[in-house]
DNA sequence: TAGCATTTGTCCGTATGTATA
DNA sequence: CTATACATACGGACAAATGCT
């Protein structure tokens, strides 16, 4: 599996396919450490910008979670407690902004489940950590 | 407003903020044009760097868009349409991978919405589109 | 305790490619 | 065809957090 400067799909996306796919295959399980990211950028012949760029896809998509000092690692999934929702709720999903997410310590990549009640009331709850379900 | 470099919040981050207090506050409606970066870069006299990576942090809330050739403009917000799901749906939140996202056509910073009906079946939707009502 | 190496974060500069008007 | 605007990619430099010695 390897690199392709030359090809039209941008390097970044290159490598960020490589490192999902060793991620969703189960290769790279949850809370194990990524190679860093001058090891990558040797290895694949790349620069630090593209693996970079390559690892905040994955970020975005709450694949990894990445803070200084460490190595970058396979985001653990917490488990999913389930929420009942009263009859009649609206439920929409949304990104939090920056002010939100970092309120509510939430890694990127997470989205916003709300529920709307009937009475009024708005529930948020992060999207990993619960699975609504509807009586 | 203004930007200060020698704050320990970065220097993209106080961009972003801005950027996102003008957007939220409606002085920069959906559909109208963001500055060009070089502009942004010129007038808080910063680089380029951190003016496009504050305008990705829009990008992957949602906030913004973004294509080659034309100004980064504010993400109009469609219309979402109701959809009722069945009794004992379990319904949950992800953000789409690169594939997924290429494919349904989806902008960044879009999560997905899934509903599991009782009967095995699932239906994917992106969270921008729809509002689940539960009956 | 202090110091060091490692790793990611921030920031800047330059160059080139590609889509749009 | 030209100018504008964003996208990709490389390079370097320093800061800040972590873990180990």
């Amino acid at each position: 599996m390897s690199i392709d400067p030359r090809s039209h799909t941008p390097v970044y996306v290159q490598l960020a396919d490589l490192l999902r796919s060793r991620i969703e295959s189960g290769e790279l399980p949850p809370g194990a450490p990524l190679e860093s990211e001058a090891r990558l950028s040797q290895e694949y012949g790349i620069g630090r910008d593209a693996v970079r760029k390559a690892i905040s896809v994955l970020r975005f998509e709450g694949l990894v979670t990445s803070s200084r000092g460490q190595p970058t690692q396979v985001r653990p999934r917490p488990e999913r407690r389930q929420v009942e929702v009263p009859r009649g709720s609206r439920i929409s999903a949304r990104m939090p902004n920056g002010h939100q997410r970092r309120q509510m310590d939430m890694d990127e990549g997470i989205p916003i489940l709300e529920v709307h009640s009937p009475d009024g009331t708005v529930q948020a709850f992060p999207a990993d950590e619960v699975v609504l379900t509807c009586p």
